[in-house]
RNA sequence: GGAGGAGUGGCCGAGUGGUUGAAGGCGCCGGUCUUGAAAACCGUUAGACCCGCAAGGGUCUCGGGGGUUCGAAUCCCCCCUCCUCCGCCA
């Protein structure tokens, strides 16, 4: 969310910014409700201002044992046109907060304009796709044949868009997760393990909602929803806190499990686990000084980076133009790794800097030695999602028998250096 | 799920209808003193919004929402959170 008066004075700035994203926002409608809202506060404002001034002097006269019925019934009257118009306020606010509430970040200076993906500027790639002297299988075919992957059960289980891991495949899974909250530890990340079901206040701190409600898991009878990302939590850890600026930046990482409807996806990605209701993530958040965070950004992508680095993934890292950005990032490198089997890049991590926009949604402050307190920047970022790293390992390290090497990095952790063929 | 208790400013803690945005203490920040520091003393110390070029003025906020009243931290109703005991449970 912007700050209103920010908004009110930069108004032309953002309709640039709305046609660039392809937000459809109604400005002739906040400037209207804006107007309208200002003048009501005002004059209520005024009638309150006279009835505390008639308070005392009741209060006066009643001390001193003078009547005061005459000023009493007076404010009676008062009452009634304050109470009318405090309704009005009330009506207009609520309006107000909610059109502010759905209006996007935004971008960063240095993103590139466009609408959509085909904007998006590739930044550096790092190593080379793996060379096969046969043809590479996709991974839903590896899993099944090694015994590691079972869709079909998980289908039964759940629905379709849910997987079921076994033996190895789940071993692989959990020292994914391990093999990067180890790595974020060592690298000054204090490691959380939060609630999986958050409430609407903390979805709205930090942008999912009001606006992206359809793409949620909403528990009936109860203020409840499925964690689409662990960044909701990490924010909300800290909403409605003064945080002690000697302790910025705060470096915090956190595995969980993920929930997305994928409502509107029919169709995409429906073979496989790229694209499911529930998949792992161990995310990176940071909580920085303003004049910091973009630095603290560059290390944020490193820091991803250096995941893919270590278990030998090829990938490229992709700046993402301001139409494809999410709804609270100014700024947004995608990591995309390498998949053989389809001969493309696949997201697999995502890093933003929010600047202070969650921040004010959220109100996480900090205060400057000896200044006023201001609004911390947010930055996010997948360390990784962990079933695609999970299905970029076994499409890009299977041979030829369907085996698949375990990167050495992971060997400790899994136990074996080869998952077999069939299992 | 049942019974009881509690929620006040950065913290502790007064305050049961009328200069209480809120005593007092602590902490923080600024200053005086000091070679420096400590102590002592003085001062400051939340956020949001409205009017205003500004200076400044005003409104709201005592867990959240609603109500009673000329006026509510103080009275009434609903909800939330925490604590204790019981039940249930991984």
């Amino acid at each position: 969310m912007h700050d209103l008066n920010y908004f009110r004075e930069h108004l032309a700035q953002f309709e640039q910014m709305a046609g660039g994203r392809g937000a459809a926002i109604d400005f002739a409608a906040f400037r209207t409700l804006d107007r309208e809202r200002r003048e009501v506060i005002t004059a209520v404002e005024r009638l309150k201002s006279e009835r505390n001034r008639a308070g005392e002097e009741i209060a006066r006269r009643k001390r001193a044992g003078e009547n005061a019925d005459s000023l009493l019934s007076e404010m009676k009257g008062v009452s009634d046109e304050i109470k009318q118009a405090d309704g009005r306020a009330a009506e207009l606010d609520a309006s107000l907060q909610q059109f502010m509430l759905s209006v996007p970040n935004l971008p960063h200076a240095s993103v590139p304009p466009g609408r959509d993906a085909a904007a998006n500027v590739e930044v550096r790639r790092w190593g080379v796709p793996p060379q096969f002297d046969f043809t590479p299988r996709p991974h839903w075919e590896l899993g099944e044949r090694a015994g590691i992957l079972d869709l079909p059960r998980a289908a039964k289980i759940a629905g379709a868009r849910f997987s079921l891991y076994r033996g190895l495949g789940a071993r692989l899974e959990r020292a994914l997760a391990n093999f990067f909250l180890d790595v974020h530890t060592r690298n000054g990340y204090t490691e959380y393990l939060p609630p999986f079901l958050v409430n609407t206040a903390s979805l709205t701190g930090v942008g999912q909602l009001p606006k992206f409600a359809a793409e949620m898991f909403h528990l009936e009878g109860a203020d409840l929803w499925l964690t689409p990302t662990s960044e909701v939590e990490l924010t909300s850890m800290y909403r409605d806190e003064t945080l002690d600026a000697a302790l910025l930046p705060i470096k915090a990482c956190a595995w969980t499990a993920c929930f997305r409807s994928e409502a509107g996806a029919a169709g995409k990605d429906t073979r496989g686990i790229l694209r499911q209701h529930q998949f792992q993530k161990v995310e990176m958040f940071k909580f920085t000084r303003p004049e910091q965070s973009y630095e603290e950004l560059e290390s944020l992508v490193r820091d991803a980076e250096s995941l893919l680095q270590q278990l030998g993934l090829h990938y490229r890292v992709v700046q993402l133009a301001a139409g494809d950005m999410g709804f609270a990032a100014a700024k947004t490198y995608d990591l995309e790794v390498w998949l053989p089997a389809a001969g493309t890049f696949r997201e697999i991590s995502s890093c933003s800097n929010c600047e202070a926009f969650q921040a004010r949604r959220s109100a996480i402050r900090f205060r400057p030695k000896g200044g006023k307190s201001e609004f911390v920047h947010t930055l996010n970022g997948s360390g990784l999602a962990v079933g695609r790293t999970w299905l970029a390992i076994v499409e890009n390290y299977q041979r030829a028998d369907g085996s698949i090497d375990v990167p050495a990095v992971l060997r400790p952790y899994m136990g074996v250096e080869r998952i077999p063929p069939e299992q």
